[in-house]
DNA sequence: CGAGGCCTTGACCGCGGTCAATGCCCGTGG
DNA sequence: CCACGGGCATTGACCGCGGTCAAGGCCTCG
């Protein structure tokens, strides 16, 4: 069990969580390890979930027909992933999320999210928040997508997730890029001769 | 005044809203017309409404440095646009909304859907469900960015917006697939041909 | 030591961008 | 009624970014 975890800091910081409503929420937060590619969601099933990641790194990626992978986010510690619109329509996901590192997470479920709202009224908002904050990376995402080249994106990609770059391999940032490992290889290249 | 109205239809289909609620409602709908070129959003301001378009065409574009710009979305009839993360984070919005037609909206601001949730609980979805699709939408627009050639993008585009082809310049489709109007008109051409 | 995974590099190619010319449609004004 | 001009779509020539394929190097791990 863990004493000083990174989700109990995130409610604190988020919404000025008391240590009193602390002690009602532990008992219902269940943490769950996931070893080095194990999977969290596959496509095809309904995702139950989302996930705050406490340690570790997963990725939430779609595989296309002619079975290419496609990371759509990276999610490494005090981050939240999940297929939220899976989770609300009850309808099959067509995203993966699995570990890059042995992870821990915690896993939300619509109950304890609901749970988390009763105890303290500012958490209400916590599910919008989620919500929002989400939306606003998937529009910088796609502007970045729609107006920027390869060599533009590698250097928001970084300064996004500035650890991510030393914890994975190149195809999967090539992959999150939307390029080949070649390229990427190619840009760094002439990135490290200025 | 509009009397039989789609944004009525959609409180009615998505909710199934009784008469009698309507009733008390209808007085809080405020309609506004934009005329084709106007703004209903620019960047650096802070957005304070979500627009359901009863009536035209809008869309929800980004400027990049080199001053392109990017379509994230187009709404026609029965869709609502905005940028929620301005509203909801009080932060100055980095796009911009104008109307592609002349264009009668329903100007919903968070006093309104507040007002709505009140009036009947399923309505306390009805913000979910918009932020639901919307990130749903986002999802499958970044997966084919990612994993599609610009013809299958816009044969995908073709299938979202079956009517949208008909009612805007080329220009602006290039603009939301993310390539040139003149790729555009060779994509035309050679799917013409088969 | 050998095998396999990953990164790098080179040669080649094609998709899509750029630039420029042309055509088309349509609204405006002589 | 026609002339003109502006906005948009099309087409061609050319080019460069990034993809593809193949080879080679460098790890780590068995």
């Amino acid at each position: 069990m863990i004493k000083e975890s990174n989700f109990k800091n995130y409610l604190f910081q988020q919404f000025e969580l008391q240590e009193e409503h602390w002690q009602k929420l532990q008992a219902l937060v269940k943490y769950q390890r996931f070893q080095k590619g194990e999977f969290l969601l596959t496509a095809g099933s309904i995702c139950q979930h989302s996930f705050f990641v406490e340690k570790g790194l997963l990725r939430f990626y779609s595989i296309s027909v002619n079975g290419k992978e496609h990371i759509l986010q990276f999610a490494p510690e005090n981050w939240v992933v999940s297929d939220r619109s899976s989770v609300f329509f009850g309808e099959p996901s067509s995203f993966h999320i699995d570990a890059v590192e042995d992870t821990t997470v915690v896993m939300l479920d619509e109950r304890f999210l609901k749970t988390l709202a009763e105890v303290n009224v500012k958490f209400a908002s916590n599910n919008e928040l989620l919500l929002q904050n989400h939306i606003r990376h998937l529009h910088q995402r796609l502007h970045s997508l729609l107006g920027e080249n390869a060599e533009e994106r590698y250097l928001n990609f970084l300064k996004l997730y500035p650890d991510v770059m030393q914890r994975v391999p190149q195809w999967m940032i090539a992959s999150y890029l939307g390029i080949t490992p070649e390229s990427l290889s190619r840009v760094r290249k002439k990135l490290s001769k200025n």
